[in-house]
RNA sequence: GCGCUGGUAGCUCAGUUGGAUAGAGCACUUGACUACGAAUCAAGGGGUCGGGGGUUCGAAUCCUCCCCAGCGCGCCA
């Protein structure tokens, strides 16, 4: 078997920081010398060859596709290309054996000591983990950008998490981040709130008020026209609409901006900056953007045909202002201006975001929630028209939360003023339960949330689990503290679980870019779950055999040894909550 | 009718963007605390990956056609 009686050496080398990426490398490079050689046929597409850990963990530390991603271009047999390949990885000091496998695959087997290096580098490296994916590129990501009519509910904490915990997955991942939300302030709905706002106004002076249907009883604004009667007297009382509806609606959004920004500091949600719509009227904004549109050829005049299907009662043909949208991909194309003349809500999404490509940013992402997800391809097409397909826009849709107790749904109902707000959330189970609860989900599926199964702090809930394996690692290094115990980065690896939990420190690096090249955060909290799972199961072992225990009785340098990994596990299992929002914690009794 | 998102173990969900015999947790069965913290661990049973067809060395993953659920579908944001 080819490399068996290599010598073995120590690390005379760099650290390795993406153990999978350094492995890859090595193999492109091998395929490189086989073309030199005239062994492979040179022009050969590498980008296809991949090495993963394999599932099958009998199959090694890492396998690799290469050989069979070759063979078609190379017109060879996958085994004959494997073979070779083997041979010259099986020569790098880092490879104890490198086996072909199946149709072609190729299973590493690493040198033990690679794993120690691992937590050596953990230890010594202080930005293990991060990733120069994104090579400090301008990314925006717009979150939350609830309307501002109200406190924020359920629906808008997972969007809040979502969005905060990709952000800073993406600055870990060497973005350059930008967090913002877009205040839906210049449409009819705040409005709606400004005239709801005059009748908590007009209660304020013991007036009696009708409220007809399309406005927010909900009792958050009484406090507001009891603020709005200390400001303005009885001014306004008495009074028609043209006298105080623009003065109301600012101080009313102002109000609920600040309801909404206290509500995001108690989830630890902090923006870097909030967007006004209302500030794109009336400042030429919106003519602008669709000016940019029109000199690209993508503005007409024309009508639409009526949507198949149930058709709206009163429909009837008007000729439109419209955005060929289907020039990028849409299905239809879209009204930007109403037959009025006015414009529609599209309108100033487009000059927003025509912003936010003029403000120079090499990618965005939005977040909405899932009922907004008719209106992805039009967006998708808008910033491929406004910035000549430079900028890419992701949308990441938030599905629905299913709230229960116990098993019984709650119900929530905007329209009778009652729903579940996300002060009742955090204020019940805390913002870390929250946040990675909310994060155990892809954010494309539903999730359902029960209040008292998060707060039970079972095992059903994963942050506990997590959180408990960082406890009992510092619960030991404060034990190592005591004992006057002198810590050493070089860890002494020997059993099996010993060697899991360094492999699974191995994986972080190529988690994180996986993570933040697909804009998922929820991956970081599965990883986390597994993390913790491995390190659990090595402090079991300890239960059996005391000479896996961190604290080795009497001898503080054997201790040394053993305490270097739970170390490791612990900064990354820090590392990985700080993406999430969540903090590590210290003690758990 | 069209579009988007889902459908994976009894339940709740992952699945490394096409890799090898599809994985966790809960629940169920059995076992481990004179302990570095048992809120933990070990072992066991459990599958037509919604269904059919296709692409290829290879499909839960890609294409296509159906079925089911949620959301959306000009002059509301």
């Amino acid at each position: 078997m080819p490399g068996r009686d290599k010598p073995r050496r120590n690390h005379a080398g760099p650290l390795p920081m993406n153990l999978f990426a350094d492995i890859r490398a090595l193999v492109i490079s091998s395929i490189d010398t086989l073309v030199a050689d005239g062994r492979l046929p040179g022009g050969l597409d590498t980008a296809p060859v991949t090495v993963e850990p394999p599932r099958d963990k009998a199959h090694g530390d890492m396998a690799t596709n290469a050989a069979m991603v070759l063979a078609k271009p190379a017109r060879m047999k996958p085994r004959d290309i494997a073979e070779a390949l083997a041979g010259l990885l099986a020569e790098d000091p880092r490879i104890d054996r490198a086996e072909v496998a199946g149709p072609g695959f190729l299973n590493l087997t690493l040198s033990p000591d690679i794993w120690a290096g691992v937590v050596t580098t953990v230890l010594t490296e202080p930005g293990f983990g991060r990733s120069t994916l994104g090579a400090g590129r301008r990314v925006l990501v717009e979150y939350v950008s609830a309307n501002p009519t109200g406190p924020l509910h359920v629906g808008h904490t997972r969007g809040a998490v979502f969005g905060d915990a990709l952000a800073s997955l993406l600055d870990y991942a060497g973005w350059d981040v930008t967090r913002e939300y877009y205040i839906n302030d210049g449409g009819a709905q705040v409005d709606v709130l400004a005239r709801s706002v005059y009748n908590r106004y007009l209660e304020a002076h013991d007036l009696t008020v009708d409220w007809p249907e399309g406005t927010y009883p909900g009792d958050y604004l009484i406090e507001v026209g009891e603020a709005l009667k200390a400001k303005v007297g009885d001014r306004f009382v008495d009074q028609g609409e043209e006298v105080w509806l623009d003065e109301v609606r600012e101080f009313a959004t102002d109000a609920m901006m600040d309801l909404i920004r206290a509500d995001l500091k108690k989830l630890g949600v902090e923006m870097d900056s909030f967007y006004s719509e209302k500030s794109l009227y009336g400042t030429g904004k919106i003519e602008a953007a669709i000016d940019d549109l029109k000199a690209k050829g993508l503005i007409y005049e024309g009508t639409l045909e009526p949507p198949k299907g149930k058709l709206p009662e009163d429909w009837e043909a008007r000729e439109q202002t419209l955005f060929r949208s289907t020039a990028h991909g849409d299905d239809v194309d879209r009204p930007v201006q109403k037959s009025d003349g006015s414009w529609t809500y599209f309108a100033p999404d487009i000059a927003y975001h025509y912003d936010k490509v003029q403000r120079g940013f090499d990618a965005l992402i939005d977040v909405f929630g899932a009922d907004h997800g008719g209106y992805v391809k039009r967006m998708k097409a808008a910033v491929s028209a406004l910035s000549e397909g430079r900028v890419p826009l992701d949308i990441k849709l938030t599905q629905l939360v299913k709230l229960y107790q116990n098993g019984e749904p709650f119900k929530m109902s905007k329209r009778a003023g009652t729903f579940v707000t996300l002060s009742d959330v955090v204020e019940q189970v805390g913002p870390d339960v929250t946040r990675f609860v909310m994060l155990t989900r892809k954010n494309d599926a539903p999730l359902d949330f029960d209040f008292a199964k998060a707060v039970e702090q079972s095992k059903d809930n994963p942050v506990f689990y997590v959180q408990y394996a960082h406890a009992r690692i510092r619960s030991v290094l404060r034990k190592a503290e005591e004992q006057g115990i002198a810590l050493t980065d070089t860890p002494v690896l020997t059993d099996p679980a010993e060697l899991k939990v360094a492999k699974t420190l191995a994986e972080w690096p190529r988690l994180v870019e996986i993570a933040a090249r697909t804009n998922e955060p929820h991956r970081i909290a599965f990883y986390l779950y597994e993390l913790a799972s491995d390190f659990h199961a090595l402090w079991n072992r300890g239960n059996d055999d005391p000479s896996l225990r961190f604290l080795q009785e009497g001898n503080d340098s054997a201790s040394a040894g053993k305490i270097a990994l739970p170390r490791a596990v612990s900064i990354v299992i820090s590392a990985g909550l700080g993406i999430l929002g969540v903090t590590p914690a210290e003690e758990m009794r």
